[in-house]
DNA sequence: AAAAACTTTCAGAATATTTTGAAAATTCAA
DNA sequence: TTGAATTTTCAAAATATTCTGAAAGTTTTT
């Protein structure tokens, strides 16, 4: 890409930002006021959220609600200010953790008690019933596995340590 | 859950199936037919699989030939058949890490190479600029590594290794 | 207690995605 | 070849999701 300037290249990160949210399963708008907040260098308040990429109040209000639920986004009131201001979370490690944890929560926990449920339904008392208790059983272990991997992952902070196994893994 | 006949366990888990799918971003007919397919004992084609799930035959296409894509599913020439017959894969792990594969594809790839794109599109040469691309290039980081760690997880074909470094490490 | 400032809600509108089914294209047997 | 069987395409319809904005609710100031 050409060189551009820096409102270009905000713009550009915001909108990519939504774009790409969207092929993740999340919202376009609660992506780019993230992508937004994540730019800005102080706390906005719901106006100029409005005003800045041009969407209704109703909107900006729901999503950053549904952004402070993923814990993306905090609240923050300023002395002598009636309005409300959100800043977003900047580190941008701890973003990743509270994406990864967010949708271990919402992508893996229902899956496995689904699982649970089906297993405690069926008696295996037919080769056929044998066969699904099977696939349910394996698909219950892969996705245990799966969280407690997640959960393995988002618990080591040194992650020069989770680095270090990873690039003897890749050799 | 109360007792199930396996009918009913059955349309359950294609359901669910199906519920889940669309809380992580893939379509929910693409995942019912997956997982009538998981459950068949034997290769269907698709006019099978339109009276099953009571679909039509244009969507029953289109999506046998994405999970094609995402390498869930096989087509099954049979002898003395016109028709295709679609088979699925049945080793759950093949399955996750098949899904795992196509995901960080899909979801991590285009996040690398946006970021790529507007860090040469910048030059620091400014207080402001160097602020913006300090962002950047920690999600560059970031995405670079959560590419690297499932890259890992996914050569690792000795999961007894890998889980047993995970058990450890959740001490 | 009233009014002003601000936030939340939600029904209807707008938009986006998925599905249908008939027509076009392809494949294969005769 | 021809034509029957099968698959693919795609425009229009159905469905699902997101967004708007005015009204209702809440909080704070006077």
């Amino acid at each position: 890409m050409a060189l551009m300037e820096l409102k270009e290249a905000k713009d550009k990160f915001i909108h990519t930002w939504g774009t790409l949210a969207t092929q993740w399963g999340i919202n376009r708008t609660m992506a780019q006021i993230h992508a937004l907040l994540l730019l800005s260098p102080r706390s906005m308040n719901a106006d100029e959220i409005m005003a800045d990429l041009q969407i209704s109040r109703g909107n900006v209000n729901m999503n950053l609600r549904d952004l402070m639920d993923w814990g993306l986004i905090y609240k923050q009131l300023l002395p002598g200010e009636r309005k409300e201001f959100f800043i977003a979370e900047k580190d941008i490690w701890k973003v990743a953790k509270q994406i990864a944890k967010e949708r271990r929560r919402r992508e893996i926990g229902p899956l496995i008690e689904a699982m649970e449920d089906l297993k405690e339904g069926i008696q295996p008392d037919t080769e056929e019933k044998e066969e699904f208790l099977k696939i349910v059983n394996e698909i219950s272990k892969v996705s245990v596995f799966a969280d407690n991997t997640m959960t393995s992952l988002l618990k080591s902070d040194e992650n020069w340590l989770l680095n270090n196994f990873i690039k003897v893994f890749n050799k």
